[in-house]
DNA sequence: TATAATTCTCTTTTT
DNA sequence: GAGAATTATA
């Protein structure tokens, strides 16, 4: 199978590169570290590397693992390849580390006591387990709660500890709860046959290490690997690579210890910064040069991740020219906020600008909301990438269950979820009875269900309910196992079930929603049987419920489709815009409270580097003085990664006017208030209050003053700016407010 | 057993 | 201010 590399065809793939990215397309064997900034171009090396090993002969395409971050990228690598070297490479795994240890442990598991057909749990099922096991345990879910109990847990998995390793280490109450906790829901989990999100690679990393023969097949059979992103991988993944590659050490990564943004996760930056102890021989090769951006947006994510300490040096320059300075933009509230953002998309689309090259970045999920009530208002096409909804509905997670309980009969939960939905007197208490009776019997619930008569104490009623839906559900399995088209499974049952009946019977505008969610499933399970079903011999409603389960936010995204794109800064990784919004740079709501509170501004600094340096043509960054965010107003303070962009590089050069000397809310020329002031107009909104105080924010330290809001405090500090450092008793905390704006008074 | 009413938490970021 | 979880009522 060797083709003969022909030199012509070879040269041709190195065209158009510069120095270094042909250095690491053609680097030989052995390990391969790319420390490529941003905009560098590194997923041209990775694609053309791959080329370049598959046309010299190097390695065959079922030699290749390359792992990237999403589906949405895995899925573009592969068609690059096969368009650089002109023909299908099925056998390639290209994959996200989560898609390759499902596939592996599809085969594999079976060693750890788990049947191919293991399900998959996404963070809300794992939750539930949790908070079952908590109950259980008769632990107190006030004091334990459930989300701490799963960071807990999770961040140990992502460490490579099992519970007995974590029980080892305990060193606190709270911990040996947490122990307590994790063993259970160990178990449990196993016991449902069912895997979360970590279990992947922790399980993935426990067959390679346990066994031998599997780790010599796989780690013999990839010649070479490929990572995308290595600075956000954790340690799990990277006892996976070095599993993987141990016996080639062909492992070739590319990343960016600045765009390391995941490190809440479990994401180590140390197995980059790394990466050269590890492999004393690597090859390193840095790629500075950014084919992205201007050289105003360039230098100004210079400055600001300049701020950090510890990161490698890399010097990113570009020779796309000089760009249009940095539009910062003060704003009272979120609504101007938004309101500003529309109104410039609409000047720029009239401007000739398509929907398509704009993107506005937010910290939280929750603030698209606002945003998008305007764009909705001003008919502004748009897509919200993230923030998953579709697959969280509650209908969606019904039909999903029923396809996961007929091919993993172990897992009670998919059980509890379906069997009395729709309604069929099918209740709580008597269902714990069939799951009771299921684990002292060591049978399984579907098996406990089916024999409903063996089931003590249940009711007459409720024993002929079960026997009709199992009696359903039978015939339903059947048909996946005669191997019908997923999407011909999914219609048979949502008729069989009596689940579309009952929805239609209810007559609301609600139901009819649902019932349209549920047609639009059964149309990507079509489209999956058309493509995915056609093309692998493994196609099949698991295959199905797998992709669905490790669907990320950011393989929604679509292109060309003239629309407005917004999502997190975490989902714009890897992404670029030529024209980019990045809303809500207030201190508290980026750099995030929750992340300065656990000494995460090195990575919330990072964050914005990767948002500014999505940017390849325009650049806006706005505040809000005052932002609604969970009920109460709160009064924020302009970030201070504004304030780490040198001057020169925005539109608003003469900003330390603010504040410096400011005499009582008057001589605010060419402050950044000025600006707000001025786009408010523009845009012919009020803007809400805000401003009105405008009172000689004479606050000195030691003042008692009290806050509408926040309740009595003492001025701790006087900032320039017009800031004043409240320490509020009720909060025992510091907060930093605008004496301008905020509603605080002396006592 | 099912629904309605009411209380309570929650907002970081995500595979 | 919304969604889940809990409690009260039919």
């Amino acid at each position: 199978m060797l083709r003969v590399p022909s030199k012509e065809a070879v040269d041709a793939l190195l065209e158009g590169l510069n120095e270094p990215q042909r250095e690491a397309v053609t680097a030989g064997a052995g390990p391969l570290l790319i420390l490529a900034g941003a905009g560098s171009g590194k997923t041209r090396v990775l694609t053309h590397r791959i080329a370049y090993l598959l046309r010299t002969g190097q390695a065959r395409a079922d030699e290749i693992l390359a792992i990237t971050f999403t589906n949405k990228a895995a899925q573009e690598m592969r068609e690059r390849v096969e368009l650089l070297v002109g023909r299908a490479t099925r056998a390639m795994w290209v994959m996200t580390f989560h898609s390759a240890c499902a596939r592996m442990l599809r085969a594999e598991a079976h060693r750890l006591g788990y049947t191919r057909q293991f399900t998959i749990y996404d963070s809300a099922d794992s939750r539930r387990l949790i908070k079952r096991c908590i109950d259980d345990l008769d632990i107190d879910p006030k004091r334990f709660t459930p989300r701490a109990m799963q960071a807990q847990i999770s961040d140990a998995k992502n460490k490579l500890r099992s519970a007995e390793d974590y029980r080892k280490l305990v060193g606190s109450f709270f911990e040996q709860t947490v122990a307590d906790v994790y063993e259970s829901y160990e178990r449990e989990l196993h016991r449902a046959n069912a895997m979360d999100f970590d279990d992947l690679l922790f399980r993935a990393v426990n067959v390679l290490e346990l066994f031998q023969e599997v780790r010599d097949r796989y780690a013999t059979a990839f010649r070479w690997v490929l990572v995308d992103e290595y600075q956000d991988t954790n340690h799990a993944q990277y006892r996976w690579l070095q599993l993987l590659s141990g016996e080639h050490r062909n492992l070739a990564v590319v990343g960016d210890d600045a765009q390391s943004i995941y490190g809440f996760r479990g994401a180590d930056i140390t197995n980059i910064l790394e990466f050269e102890d590890d492999f004393p021989d690597a090859t390193v090769i840095k790629l500075e040069q950014n084919y992205r951006s201007t050289q105003m947006i360039l230098s100004a994510a210079n400055a600001l991740i300049s701020n950090n300490r510890g990161q490698t040096v890399k010097h990113l320059w570009t020779d796309l020219g000089e760009g249009d300075t940095i539009k910062v933009r003060e704003l009272a509230d979120e609504h101007a906020e938004a309101r500003y953002v529309a109104a410039e998309i609409e000047r720029l689309v009239d401007e000739g600008v398509s929907r398509s090259e704009l993107a506005v970045f937010y910290r939280t999920n929750s603030m698209s909301r606002v945003l998008e009530d305007m764009l909705v208002r001003a008919q502004i096409g748009y897509q919200v990438i993230g923030g998953t909804k579709f697959y969280e509905r509650a209908e969606v997670k019904d039909a999903v269950a029923y396809l996961i309980f007929l091919l993993n009969p172990s897992d009670g939960g998919a059980f509890t979820r379906i069997a009395n939905s729709p309604k069929r007197g099918i209740g709580q208490t008597s269902l714990s009875r069939v799951l009771a009776h299921a684990e002292t019997m060591g049978i399984s619930p579907w098996e406990a269900a089916a024999g409903a008569d063996e089931v003590p104490t249940l009711g007459t009623a409720a024993r002929r309910a079960l026997e009709r839906f199992m009696a359903t559900m039978e015939r339903l399995r059947e048909r996946v196992e005669s191997g019908a088209p997923v999407g011909d499974i999914l219609e048979d049952v949502l008729r069989e079930t009596g689940y579309r009946d009952a929805l239609e019977a209810e007559r609301t505008i609600e139901a009819q929603g649902r019932i349209e969610n549920l047609e639009e499933l059964v149309r990507v399970a079509r489209e999956y049987d058309a493509t995915a079903g056609a093309e692998s011999d493994t196609a099949g409603v698991a295959e199905f419920l797998q992709q669905i389960a490790l669907l990320s936010d950011a393989d929604q995204l679509q292109d060309d489709e003239g629309l407005v794109t917004l999502m997190t800064l975490h989902n714009a990784k890897g992404l670029e815009f030529p024209i980019v919004f990045m809303i809500g740079a207030e201190d508290g709501v980026f750099p995030h409270s929750r992340a300065l509170d656990e000494g995460g501004l090195e990575e919330e600094r990072r964050l914005a580097y990767v948002g500014i340096t999505r940017a390849m043509r325009d650049l806006y960054i706005t505040y809000a003085r005052r932002r609604n965010s969970f009920g109460a107003e709160s009064y924020g303070l302009r970030s201070r990664f504004i304030d780490e962009i040198p001057r020169e590089l925005t539109d608003q050069p003469d900003r330390n006017a603010v504040g410096a000397g400011r005499p009582a809310g008057f001589g605010r020329v060419a402050s950044w208030s000025t600006a707000a002031a001025a786009s408010d107009e523009a845009l012919g909104g009020g803007g809400g209050g805000g401003g009105g105080a405008g009172a000689a924010s004479v606050f000195r330290v030691g003042d008692d003053v009290v806050h509408a809001a926040f309740g009595d405090g003492v001025v701790t500090g006087v900032e320039p700016g017009g800031i004043v450092v409240v320490n509020f008793a009720g909060e025992g905390r510091e907060r930093k407010l605008m004496a301008d704006y905020a509603p605080i008074r002396r006592r």
